[in-house]
DNA sequence: GTTCCTGCAAAAGCTTTGCAGAAGA
DNA sequence: TCTTCTGCAAAGCTTTTGCAGGAAC
């Protein structure tokens, strides 16, 4: 963690974005928790150790690192905006019971149409919905 | 269109769901533009013919539709919700110049993954961002 | 008569905006 | 010092909720 951590402060210095106490904050809690998190969460995470926090602080902070091209955007569901650090290819499942969402292995450079060919794509989303292995289990066990 | 429609009402009626005149207004919408609406795009296009029509019976109706399998959401953006007919495997590609929705084929069932195996997948989206050929060309004639 | 729709108004969420004071370079 | 961040409060949007009147069956 502390590898990938150092890499995306570097990416900002090289953007003369300046490292706030705040910003780091997000960084390092996007870094150290891979469960795609909401504003909400990450709010409340860092509220914790840092008293008078503002969510405006986390709404600019994300904004900023979407742009310089560190975080992104997970719009899996309507009304639940979500975010990651930037990484490489995957997809998106998330349980529709227990609402956890994991990350998948796929090759999006095998995602290609004929249709498209005209066109300049920047950005590409797999999202996959359904019931996670967990919860099939405690359906089994309740039906 | 006349064919979809149809087939839309008798799905309805086969679950016992009213076809009240601003439910059909609403499913012709939808069937007759196929621009991925925003749930204000709809309300405008029907409210010109219904004067007194209420955004809550979009919401309703589209919840109901949903529910019913007829019409599935579109989450390609965070905070701003569009729908559409369920029709056969797509994918969808934003122009992020001129905001157009454009739909293009694509097999979803050669989209797995062993990861995925004991995962029960009941939704697959596919979401691709970018710029479409006519931003491109007009790009090119105002660099 | 009973059930279900519809529209209105209000409320609830989430996100953005404007600005003054604080912190960083 | 000068620039940029931060937090607060308020505003802006979208969506949901509660309810009374009305339409459909």
């Amino acid at each position: 963690m502390k590898h990938l951590y150092d890499f995306l402060t570097d990416k900002l210095k090289k953007q003369n974005i300046r490292l706030s106490s705040r910003r780091l904050k997000v960084l390092e809690y996007l870094c150290q928790n891979s469960n795609h998190p909401t504003v909400d969460q990450i709010y409340v995470s860092i509220q914790q150790k840092v008293p008078n926090l503002s969510r405006t602080t986390i709404y600019n902070t994300l904004h900023i690192l979407i742009k310089a091209g560190l975080v992104r955007v997970i719009a899996i569901e309507d009304h639940e905006t979500r975010y990651e650090i930037v990484t490489k290819d995957h997809g998106h499942f998330k349980c529709e019971k227990c609402g956890t969402i994991f990350d998948f292995k796929l090759d999006l450079a095998t995602l290609v149409t004929e249709e498209l060919i005209n066109f300049q794509i920047t950005d590409k989303n797999v999202y996959f919905k359904g019931i996670c292995p967990n919860c099939l289990a405690t359906a089994e066990d309740h039906p």
